[in-house]
RNA sequence: GCUCCCAUCGUCUAGAGGCCUAGGACACAGCCCUCUCAAGGCUGGUACAAGGGUUCGAAUCCCUUUGGGAGCGCCA
């Protein structure tokens, strides 16, 4: 038998790390077992549905690179089908029309909480009350009054639910269209769903879905509920942390990689290990492995992780996220080859591609001002004379590689007597504008030469200018 | 309120009765390395929610309590 999986997001919100993890977990799931992944948009509510999150979904999914095998499917070109199954379940008696009002239904509701007990409905048109002329009515399923629905969950073991606990869920409303626990029943059968990974938070509404599953005689699949993720403070999810969109993260210069690692480490694990290949996890992960409890979301871990796949990680694969971030930040280049090297260079110093960006500007423009602080340690009167020294050894190193220019750097200090620090620091100052780069003969060798040279020029008469108002 | 789920460092987790004076990781602090920033290495502190059982022995099994979460819609 293959296995067969499916995400199931409803477009009435942003796809964020909550469903990106459980959209993880049936694709990893699929993947580790050839089995197959299927993407099923679930957009029954018309009010809330919208077309710009069902396409965040649609492109957060492929930045995520949680391709699916089957679908995208969408409920709403299934109304057909749905209808048919609703015909079948009143013909047959399964399901049966109710008149009663929302009204009715509101004040039965307040009736039962008032009387402590749980709100549900009490079945008065469930043996046939006379229609009500100019009322239509809804379809209700009839849930079976006695016995026991044994849920067998692959992560919460058999979770038991009495039926006298439930009651007759609508499946399709007055004007016809069939709800959300109806259709994913006839979807799950109908795409041959083998394992049905979710979040917790659809426990409860499981035994509902396997009496209609038997009522229909399909083949029960095996559920997987997998816990809820909380936010940093342990509270439920909200916009302030995680519950933003997915994409945001390819904004803020996340590798998908990343984010799919520390979700995939989020209730599951294996052994000590930490940092996960894509290939990695379809290799290890197994749905039974997961925990039950919640686990509450770590953004610094997160960005470690970042730190870590980003170290880990092509300079040619980085280098296509590094244009788009700088292109943010009005650094357009199409000059790949410096791309990468500015990737490689910068790798094992970025927590994020857009901080990557950010440090790099220098290699595409002009340095025209000097963080005050590093200029006012650094481009003094004292490294000027290095500076100059620099120039002539800089312009006589045969060949511009990162190792003769360490050699130069090194054959100087040794000759001046000053340590390395006292001619690098300034030196990178007058090329970077900053005192943070990249080690210092990678990022002349990156710069190039001509480059370099006038940036030293640059920074000698930024000196000799700034020393008479120092001075005076 | 009712039903269901959950419970190890601040956080993510290892742990399926003795290997646990509870291991790893993030974060934090200190040290080392060092041309800056990082990365890396070393060191340090902090956890089995509580109470009862079962057992020669419990973080691990059972019960209760407490705390958290979910569901109870003509939402998904």
């Amino acid at each position: 038998m293959t296995i067969r999986t499916r995400f199931a997001p409803s477009p009435t919100g942003m796809l964020h790390i909550g469903g990106v993890r459980t959209a993880l977990f049936s694709w990893l799931y699929a993947r580790r077992h050839n089995g197959t992944f299927i993407l099923r948009v679930e957009d029954t509510d018309r009010e809330r549905s919208t077309e710009a999150a069902t396409q965040v979904i649609l492109d957060g999914m492929q930045w995520l690179g949680l391709a699916a095998d089957e679908g995208p499917f969408y409920q709403t070109r299934r109304m057909d089908r749905y209808r048919e199954v609703i015909d079948e379940f009143l013909r047959t008696d399964r399901a049966y029309h109710c008149y009663c009002s929302k009204e009715e239904l509101d004040a039965m509701r307040t009736r039962q909480q008032a009387a402590k007990q749980k709100p549900r409905y009490d079945g008065t048109c469930r043996h046939g009350r006379e229609a009500r002329p100019g009322v239509s009515p809804v379809v209700r399923f009839k849930n079976p009054l006695d016995g026991t629905v044994v849920v067998e969950d692959a992560i919460h073991g058999n979770v038991l639910f009495e039926n006298t606990e439930l009651d007759d869920l609508i499946i399709a409303r007055s004007d016809g269209s069939p709800t959300y626990n109806f259709c994913v029943v006839v979807d799950d059968m109908d795409m041959k769903v083998t394992h049905v990974i979710r979040g917790d938070d659809h426990l409860n509404n499981t035994p509902r879905q396997i009496n209609m599953l038997e009522a229909l005689g399909a083949k029960l699949p095996v559920y997987a509920h997998v816990p809820m993720i909380l936010g940093p403070d342990g509270a439920k999810l909200s916009k302030r942390h995680g519950a933003v969109s997915v994409l945001q993260y390819r904004e803020d210069g996340y590798l998908p990689e990343a984010l799919l690692n520390y979700l995939v480490r989020l209730g599951w694990s294996h052994g000590d290990q930490e940092i996960f290949s894509i290939e990695e996890m379809t290799q290890f992960f197994d749905i039974v492995d997961v925990n039950k409890s919640a686990s509450a979301f770590n953004p610094d871990k997160l960005l470690w992780l970042n730190q870590q796949h980003i170290m880990r990680a092509s300079p040619q694969r980085l280098a296509q996220f590094l244009k788009p971030q700088l292109a943010v930040l009005g650094i357009h280049t199409d000059d790949e080859a410096k791309l990468i090297a500015v990737a490689r260079a910068q790798q094992e110093r970025a927590k994020t591609l857009k901080e990557m960006a950010e440090n790099s500007g220098f290699f595409f423009r002009d340095v025209d001002t000097y963080d005050a602080k590093a200029a006012q340690k650094n481009l003094t009167a004292d490294a000027r004379k290095a500076l100059q020294a620099l120039h002539g050894n800089l312009q006589a190193v045969a060949v511009w590689d990162k190792e003769s220019i360490h050699g130069a750097l090194q054959a100087q200090s040794t000759e001046s007597g000053l340590a390395l620090g006292k001619i690098a620091q300034p030196l990178r100052v007058a090329v970077s504008g900053t005192g943070v780069s990249p080690p210092i003969d990678i990022t002349l060798e990156v710069l190039g030469r001509g480059e370099t040279l006038k940036r030293l020029v640059r920074a000698i008469e930024w000196i000799d200018a700034a020393k008479p108002a120092t001075a005076g």
